[in-house]
DNA sequence: GCAATAAAGTATCAATTGAAACTATATTCC
DNA sequence: GGAATATAGTTTCAATTGATACTTTATTGC
């Protein structure tokens, strides 16, 4: 062991990304077992039911899934019914999105799975630490930004 | 707004799995950049480092990267120059990897620099927010393996 | 000791991903 | 109002990923 000994096992990225890859799978399977839906598509719905009427833009925004993502999950969406676009009278390029009948019936079984899916997850955590806990994703998560950004600069 | 709603911005998974994505690209991008790097590259170099002698299925455990992950891994460092192999004695599937000088001296370079970057990320952090963290990541790792356990499950 | 089975590592192939090119519509500027 | 540029969304293509099949060596059971 030297001294810029890096003892893998506690190197925090490493953890944190090994964390959010357990968490991530254990909630993907379910979704895809239970609904057939990608964790992607079941984005789209729930944000689409959060507001009706965005477009695939706004979605990208919101969701920060790159915008191939979102054409295909919308594409796929639309196919199986469970989402509708309407032209977007303020612009022709787009389409305002909204849940089907049968996308709210959908959402209205998926969205409780997901919040007990959470619940398994998370539950045993208190409401003090679930607050701290999401502080320090915050501020973890901007750190990393700007450190992208400014390596991103040119010159 | 339901009395399911799920406010993706405030759903957990989700949140942790964007933290996780924006800490994993800032360290694969300066790896990439400053030393022609991939993670998993890395991984197996700091593994390494810490431990000469490791087989391949070794490393799999370790740091629970896929076993074709490793071997694509290995091949490249090995034409690279930076680990070698060799026989191992004991059975003759398998091969004892090590860090080579070049191996040695990269190592020399990188981990103090992968140190940093953690610093930089996590170092607004006092040490007790950073306990807590590493704590409360292993907790809800275990309950997310846990569930995945559970529903594996046949029957 | 020799079949039958298991394990280490590699190769193959199909699925997923996202960058870049492309199409169609909007906006800007003269 | 028309050329030049920008933007929304899709398609194409190349890179990455991991499941599966395969090769080689070990182990097990007779």
């Amino acid at each position: 062991m030297t001294d810029t000994n890096l003892q893998l096992d506690n190197f925090l990225p490493y953890r944190l990304s090994i964390t959010s890859n357990l968490v991530s799978d254990a909630i993907a399977s379910a979704y895809v077992r239970l609904f057939a839906l990608s964790v992607s598509e079941w984005r789209l719905i729930a944000v689409i039911a959060e507001q009706n009427g965005l477009t695939q833009r706004e979605l990208v925004t919101r969701t920060l899934m790159d915008k191939v993502t979102v054409s295909r999950a919308t594409i796929a969406l639309t196919e199986r019914g469970l989402i509708e676009r309407k032209p977007n009278p303020g612009d022709g390029r787009s389409q305002l999105l909204s849940l089907s009948a049968d996308g709210t019936e959908l959402y209205g079984h998926v969205a409780p799975l997901a919040l007990a899916l959470e619940a398994q997850i998370f539950g045993e955590l208190d409401q003090k630490e679930l607050a701290l806990f999401n502080d320090l994703l915050d501020r973890i998560g901007s750190a990393a930004k700007q450190l992208t950004d400014e390596k991103g600069t040119p010159g």
